[in-house]
RNA sequence: GUCCCUGUAGCUCAGAUGGACAGAGCAACUGCCUUCUAAGCAGUGGGUCGCGGGUUCGAAUCCCGCCAGGGACUCCA
């Protein structure tokens, strides 16, 4: 990439004016280069002299005019400049930016990737909902982001593994099991009342319902016991496919469904808990075993089996977590969880700890909350009292491509607020929309061509000198570096703001240069650029999940 | 009480790990379709970056203290 090797000219030159005798050998700061706001600052900036300056016991210009000195002559760079308060700004020549369309029309699909992961192991787990009941729009956002996140590592070099866990064991899913069969007895108008802490939401009843047309009465006339367990086994099925299907309408896709009971049945519990026992990590206190964070620097110690003999989720989550990075070998693990998981993101770190893995290996992005509002109306989810809008409600109305652009364009720390009545009444100017207009036009331009017979596979992109193609090209070469920027952040809302910026430069363009045109040769050229915007374009819609639509 | 997240234009949000005059989209206002898609383009107005200190050449960004909103602190997940 263009700026790490202006990065490393740079230091070169550092490197240089130390052994010159221009700067005392003082320990360099990274020369990091960045974009800079203004584009009359160049295409690339750096402040190293600025950083420099302290240690070096200089003025920064001073050090900036040095550096720009003895910045080695390179075929990308125009001209090095120098500006206070201690600045060095390169320009990227013309002819040298008109050579990427073709780059980029050779990589095609390949545009954008960088080979920052070099291949190792990541695994991305999101959603990884209870199967109790359906998904509401606050997974739909973590599920968004789960999986542009793994699209954008896979593009950086990693070999991204897409996991869903399933809690297919515990207290929660009994509760379910029982609710489930007691919807079940009263659909059949057999008395039958809720559980404690049951799952009251209508959905459970159409579950039931749905059970007996299939299923008809056998369950009730089992013993009790093994109606909750065989019911319930039906039940989890029929909530996993659901859930399957919603997430499928987001076009969120998992290679993996992981068992939590998986973990009891394989072993894997034993294992995990023998190595946090020799660690000295669990001691039995009031007839349960504890996990004792608090070794590891945690306010409080956490239980991992209770006295009932019944393990808490905590012991599956080192049990699991044992399998991600001993059994499995991820080099890199990603959990994305929901703001409600947020206390439990150092105990995690704790139980990497506790079982010999390194705490960073382990990486945990909470989901902020997502508030639904319709108009003034605010919309309380929660999934016991049964009062939710589901996701798959929201994709119906407001559309998957909408829908991911939107969840994506905000930061995961903050929490948003839905509003459905504006999402409907905006969709038509959705920044999505103007997204893929853009590629829809491109495609539009590229048809025209076709009918008449332009082949323009030899167009010379020498002739694209104009400041508006210009422009395109350089907010082109901006995709690589933002897979990696993504990449190492995790934060994937750069994209669609990215996308955005790439649009409008685009329709700019569009508005000032003819593509198709008698000029023949300008024609030939023009199309190669504009093709590779439909390229740069549809690469960042697809690391999104956003269709890229050949006509609008 | 303790911990986490947030507070930037009328609204919804960016601001890429400290840089050069604080941005975008909606909303408001003014222009632009005989040429490849007007779901578009060009332009105008709009800001004590929650408040108060500090760190330094330089702070929306880092530190401390307040204020406000949300979340978490269970032998629930």
């Amino acid at each position: 990439m263009i700026k790490e090797r202006i990065a490393k000219l740079l230091e070169d030159a550092a490197r240089e004016a130390q052994t010159k005798g221009h700067l005392p050998n003082v320990a360099l700061p990274e020369m990091t280069v960045e974009r800079p706001q203004n584009a009359e600052h160049g295409d690339y900036a750096s402040a190293a002299p600025l950083k420099l300056a302290r240690a070096a016991r200089m003025n920064p210009l001073t050090i900036a005019r040095h550096l720009a000195d003895l910045f080695p002559q390179a075929e990308e760079i125009e001209r090095v400049t120098v500006a206070p308060p201690g600045f060095i700004n390169f320009t990227l020549k013309d002819d040298w930016l008109e050579k990427q369309v073709d780059s980029i029309l050779s990589l095609g699909q390949e545009y954008g990737n960088v080979d920052l992961g070099k291949g190792g192991k990541v695994q991305v787990e999101f959603v990884s909902v209870n199967p109790t009941g359906p998904i509401h729009v606050g997974h739909g956002r973590g599920a968004v982001l789960g999986s542009t996140l793994a699209n954008v590592l896979s593009a950086a070099g990693h070999k991204v593994s897409r996991e869903y866990y399933v809690n297919d064991a515990g207290s929660q899913m009994d509760s379910f099991y029982r609710s489930l069969y007691s919807r079940y007895l009263q659909a059949l108008g057999i008395e039958s009342e809720m559980p404690a802490n049951g799952y009251m939401g209508a959905y459970m009843i159409d579950l039931a319902r749905e059970i007996i047309s299939e299923e008809g009465r056998r369950f009730a006339e089992m013993p009790s016991e093994e109606a909750v367990s065989k019911l319930g086994k039906v039940g989890l099925q029929k909530m996993l496919t659901s859930i399957k299907e919603d997430l499928e309408r987001i076009r969120v896709e998992f290679d993996v469904w992981f068992s939590e009971r998986s973990l009891y049945d394989g072993g894997q519990y034993e294992r995990a808990m023998k190595i946090i026992k020799d660690g000295g990590f669990v001691r039995e206190r009031e007839g349960a075993i504890w996990f004792v964070s608090t070794a590891l620097g945690e306010d409080k110690d956490n239980v991992l089996v209770r006295s009932s003999g019944a393990p808490t989720y905590l012991a599956s989550d080192v049990a699991y977590h044992y399998n991600k990075f001993l059994e499995r070998g991820f080099d890199e693990v990603i959990n994305i969880w929901g703001a409600d998981h947020q206390g439990h993101v150092s105990r995690m770190k704790a139980v990497a700890s506790a079982l010999g893995i390194a705490p960073e290996r382990l990486q945990i992005i909470i989901s902020q909350m997502v508030t639904l509002r319709q108009g003034d109306l605010v919309l309380k989810v929660s999934k016991r009292t049964g009062e939710l809008i589901t996701l798959r409600e929201l994709v119906d109305e407001v559309g998957a491509d909408a829908c991911r652009f939107f969840f994506l364009t905000r930061s995961a720390d903050s929490q948003m607020d839905f509003d459905l009545e504006l999402a409907k009444r905006q969709s038509e100017d959705n920044p999505v929309y103007y997204v893929q207009y853009a590629h829809a036009r491109i495609a539009s331009i590229l048809r025209l061509a076709q009918e008449r017979g332009i082949d323009f596979s030899a167009g010379d992109v020498s002739l694209l000198k104009t400041e508006p193609e210009l422009t395109l090209i350089r907010k082109m070469l901006l995709l690589p570096e933002l897979v990696e920027t993504v990449a190492l952040t995790l934060e994937p809302h750069h994209l669609p703001y990215y996308a955005q910026e790439l649009a409008t430069v685009f329709h700019a363009f569009y508005k000032q240069c003819r593509v198709v045109s008698p000029d023949i040769h300008m024609s030939k050229a023009r199309l190669k650029l504009v093709s590779a915007v439909q390229i740069t374009l549809a690469r960042a819609l697809s690391i999104m999940g956003v269709t890229a639509p050949e006509h609008m």
